[in-house]
DNA sequence: ATTATCTATAGATCTATAGATAATGC
DNA sequence: ATTATCTATAGATCTATAGATAATGC
């Protein structure tokens, strides 16, 4: 069952962490997508990347398009599934929000390449991928579900209900910017949200109750 | 010295706004590359758009490239230039980081196509582009700097500094998504970020004036 | 026999240049 | 004569497919 040592043998030493093939194209793609672009990126720089031939990479992928959905796969549906589980978990609307704030920007910010990133390349408008812009803008939407409630709790302004959620997407910018996250930025961003919704109470308690959430769940922290 | 029927005629009418052929591609490029993105679109799409051959474009702009950069030329010089008259003038910080961002915000949201969406293009990072990257770059830390004082003046987190410029950023997002703006934006943006900050005085008086310097700037309004 | 690679290439682009042409301006 | 367009094309890509080859597994 093991791929190892099966086939041809490369020309050249693999350069690329990951345990399969597949997972080396993936990461090559992933820092040529990121900073260079999609189109911009042709499949002869991830296969030179990698160290296999161009055509090699049509093993493992039946088409370019295939590789940046199977990047994109799996980054929006971690957050929507904690979404709903802490729906389901009950407790002040605040905390729900705030946990899954916390929870959002540290991924964004975590691993090699800024992969949130590929969320804003305009190639994404395309039919092909409906489907992730789809289950982005459900992401959007519990985001503005839970930041009305806080809203009408403590008596913020309604209209600002879409900022959370923009305020959790701009760590990509600021890492895209500075190359780097600083370590407290799922909190910057996060209290910051709040603030924006008119919550002006115990941010330490919120913190608190955010990282026992996540430890348990072995999903985040910083 | 009117461009008016000089030249050998087209084959097409014209279909683009704009005085000039010079404009006509102008819009025409400003709406692909925003839908598309910048390396997938061709300078034959631009063209067909424009309603010319594609060598023709060549007359008007002697690469490509020159076609992204006067589109994002002047894009980021408003606001810099807004930044050092507030500045320049005196008065609270507070009062002058909201004018800045209103007049950001209602910039980001003005005009057919998204254009604000051009800076978040991964092709930007190439040298070509490095004095536009510096100029949004210096922007931003007018932001940080005005942000670092009304957080002092209010007793607001010192590590939200960089939050006002990202929110006013997500406008730009907010359009890509929703295809426009709320007309509020200016006004939902600016108070949210003030949020962030700490800050939570008179909303009203900072939007009254605020769109008194604005008006006599005869710069922006909604 | 199965697998993962390789070499080679078809066919479709795409940017930019060369040089011809059809208008107006002087 | 000057201008803005046109036609035609060189040269450089780029994606994806066809078929050969060099390993391991049975």
């Amino acid at each position: 069952m093991s791929s190892e040592g099966r086939g041809r043998p490369r020309l050249e030493k693999p350069r690329r962490p990951g345990r399969t093939p597949r997972d080396e194209i993936l990461d090559a793609a992933a820092e040529l997508f990121t900073e260079h672009g999609y189109a911009n990126t042709s499949t002869r720089r991830i296969a030179d990347a990698v160290g296999m031939r161009q055509a090699s990479l049509y093993h493992h992928f039946a088409t370019k398009d295939d590789i940046l959905d199977a990047l994109l796969a799996g980054t929006v549906e971690a957050p929507l599934q904690l979404a709903t589980e802490l729906v389901a978990e009950g407790g002040p609307a605040v905390n729900q929000l705030y946990t899954l704030m916390v929870s959002d920007v540290a991924q964004l910010c975590r691993g090699t390449w800024n992969l949130g990133a590929l969320y804003l390349l305009p190639e994404l408008r395309v039919d092909r991928f409906a489907q992730f812009r789809r289950r982005r803008a459900e992401l959007r939407e519990r985001y503005r579900a839970l930041a009305a409630a806080v809203i009408a709790e403590y008596g913020g302004p309604a209209d600002a209900d879409d900022l959370p959620f923009r305020l959790v997407e701009s760590a990509i910018n600021r890492r895209s910017d500075d190359g780097a996250c600083p370590p407290e930025q799922p909190w910057i961003s996060a209290d910051g949200a709040l603030r924006t919704l008119g919550y002006d109470g115990d941010f330490g308690a919120l913190r608190a109750a955010a990282e026992t959430r996540l430890a348990l769940h072995a999903a985040v922290a910083t």
